[in-house]
DNA sequence: CGAGGCATGTAATACGTTACATGATTTC
DNA sequence: GAAATCATGTAACGTATTACATGCCTCG
């Protein structure tokens, strides 16, 4: 139910959880990292914050400055952290979207080492599974029109690279 | 205003520019091409064919199978070619997702080369963009924590892999 | 003999964007 | 002096998912 919603607003928690700030804050961090993960809108984001806030996720403090609109400053509670430990530590959903793995794996960085290797793992399979699949279609169409290969070539060229990086990741990780 | 929907509705007009087939067939077909664009459900496929046909873009035939329930044949008419290839033709939108990209990168291959080139030139200009962006968040961060860096470092690395193919597919379609 | 694929479709619900509302300050 | 940034928020609207409804066939 409501995946989505669900992991962004365990997202923009563990946002909280690095460090308090307000709903512009959080927007221009989202925007700075939006490339694989896109950035919500203030129309969504605004009452995401409010609805963390009245789940007892977060506290919220008004901070007043002369002459401009007060901001409000929004941290993480005891109650926040735990609820934002349990959704780290679930593993991710079968096949679930690259952003939700890119949200999952700024967040993971702050939590245990097993989560964050599991993780990873756990990614590795699926994009073996996608490589698979887009041989599979690869195959298919190879000989008739090289310009329709060009999507599946495309497709390729990424899951090979996050695969490399997935195997050197792991490889560190490991290691220690 | 809904650049999402409207996107979605001519790439399913755009498969069926390649070849006529069901709602169904539509639904196997972007299964198979899931990996970065996603697949919808029938709830939302089956209207989208639904509007196609009734703005005359598309023809339907259903096609009775003995005890079994018939399947709706979908065809592009002229007027949807038309409507396709003037949608082809337009630039990107300057920020679309990566899933935008694709979705155009597949339906372009069928079209024509120029359009195809700046479509590709188009992306480059963007990965740079956000190649320089990861690069200023990662000097911010360095320092402090080196598991901080991996979702960065993760981005950057599907950006390079990303810019090196716009770089060799241009390189060869140039060439031509 | 149950699970999953084939094949279509609708309705309730949840979600997100766009547009609106307000207003000072900074940058070109 | 216009445009962008800072800063918050709500309401209308559009779009998509989930769940429901139906039913046969095939594979393990």
């Amino acid at each position: 139910m409501a995946a989505n919603h669900v992991s962004f607003r365990y997202f923009v928690l563990g946002l909280l959880a690095r460090q308090s700030m307000s709903g512009y804050d959080v927007k221009r961090l989202l925007k700075s990292l939006s490339w694989l993960i896109g950035s919500p809108s203030f129309g969504s984001l605004y009452p995401t914050l409010h609805d963390l806030l009245k789940d007892g996720l977060t506290t919220m403090e008004v901070v007043p400055r002369e002459s401009k609109p007060p901001r409000k400053i929004y941290s993480i509670t005891q109650a926040g952290r735990q609820v934002l430990q349990d959704w780290v530590d679930q593993p991710a959903t079968p096949n679930a979207p690259l952003k939700a793995f890119v949200m999952r794996l700024i967040l993971a960085s702050n939590f245990s080492n097993a989560g964050l290797i599991a993780h990873l793992e756990q990614r590795r399979l699926q994009v073996a599974d996608h490589q698979a699949a887009l041989e599979r279609v690869a195959s298919e169409i190879d000989e008739t029109d090289l310009r329709q290969y060009l999507a599946i070539d495309y497709a390729l060229a990424i899951a090979n690279a996050e695969m490399a990086w997935l195997d050197s990741t792991l490889d560190q990780l490991l290691v220690q």
